[in-house]
DNA sequence: TTCATCTTTATATTTTCTTTATAATCTCTT
DNA sequence: AAGAGATTATAAAGAAAATATAAAGATGAA
């Protein structure tokens, strides 16, 4: 289902707009100020994004920014009118629509709509798993740890992948080695262990504890710090 | 001065345009019917185009279509609310914005205003994606940094234009050769390379980095230098 | 033809992957 | 609880793969 994110402090506004699309079928989350918006966007694989400019704690603008930097997700701005008059380079600055208040509902839903028809038919959707504080970001090849990024390599991505789709599940070498070459597994996992020890030296710059656990002779899970 | 066109059969609608744009600073011409509207358009250079979709003679739609297959001119759909919702694939077939009735002509005007920056603001024509220091140039086939041109050919600037529509994005070469070629992979991701290192050799005689970021086994991107 | 662009070819460079070697850790037995 | 044997960790070297770039050849339009 299509996820939407909602950042807009005006609660009035933030439960009509959220009304609505759930009525319309849509998933969504709520933000009231921008960090927790952006804090929001970072945990979780949203479709589309409707942000207005006024914002306590950060403004629109370098939400906008800051998800611009991890991601190409339709954002829709929301202002008052005389605001956008002067934002308009904002549609330059990474913005794929901007509606204007006050706004009929059926206006925003119909942008919306159009902007994952755009992006879906793009094939541009950024896909992301989340486990506490990683996030396995598709579109970058990279993993966040908190806010810091963390290039991984194809293989490497491969792992992870894997690993974190199913958090807490054991998987074998063989199974690493199998799913994340697409290959047949020849009996060496020497190699395995040098990637997994390659990525938690990287995640462990970051974070307290890599996620790698291994389970002894069994294999390696991802598992809570 | 900027010249644009007024497709609308409704009297009152036509002139509170004309008018509004008119005070803007704008030169207007009014058409009241679909066949009046094209042959203007026809005539003359637009920078942009008010088009309303219920028109006598001919439709919105078709008007449309007929203006495309000449020109690339922003064009704003103008309808009525429940029209528009059945209508979203307009702006896959040729519009750039659209406008729901009744309007607020401020509305109106910051649409229009941000089409025409978006065209370039010259002539009819060409669109520019902005990224960092980098402006692409869809009308001269150039690429300004800064404030040099930098000619590209035409396959340089298509595997351009997709980079920079979705900056931060990776993508692979079998995408980039598929997309800018408009052909099926062949396996062969050498020309792609090519171009892409004779992009990089021009774009950093004018900047600092080139900002074509290379992702090693996935593919390429549009990064900050 | 001539010019510019595109593709191919060949070689250099860079990054990643695998192997090797050695150290550290765990399990199990006594 | 100590030690053997097996398993895993890590660093570093070597091999393999992917990319960069220059230059030659092919293509096609004016």
């Amino acid at each position: 289902m299509e996820k939407i994110l909602i950042i807009e402090d005006n609660d009035e506004i933030n439960k009509l707009l959220r009304e609505m699309l759930e009525t319309t079928g849509y998933e969504v989350k709520s933000a009231f100020s921008g960090p927790e918006g952006f804090l929001y966007f970072d945990q979780e694989n949203y479709s589309l994004v409707l942000l207005d400019l006024m914002l306590p704690g950060m403004s629109g603008e370098d939400v906008l920014k800051k998800i611009r930097e991890k991601s190409s997700v339709p954002v829709i701005v929301i202002s008052a009118k005389n605001e956008i008059e002067s934002k308009l380079d904002l549609l330059e600055n990474g913005a794929d629509d901007y509606i204007t208040k006050p706004f009929d509902v059926r206006e925003v839903r119909a942008r919306i709509e159009l902007q994952l028809k755009k992006h879906g038919a793009s094939g541009g959707g950024g896909n992301r798993i989340v486990f506490e504080e990683l996030v396995l970001d598709k579109e970058n090849n990279t993993l966040f740890a908190n806010d810091a990024a963390i290039p991984l390599t194809k293989i490497e991505f491969s792992i992870m992948e894997l690993l974190m789709k199913h958090p807490n599940k054991i998987y074998s070498k063989q199974e690493l080695y199998e799913l994340a070459w697409e290959d047949h597994y020849i009996g060496e996992d020497k190699t395995v262990n040098v990637h997994i020890s390659n990525m938690r030296k990287k995640i462990s710059e970051h974070t307290k504890g890599d996620y790698i656990d291994t389970v002894w002779g069994i294999g390696v899970r991802l598992k809570k710090a």
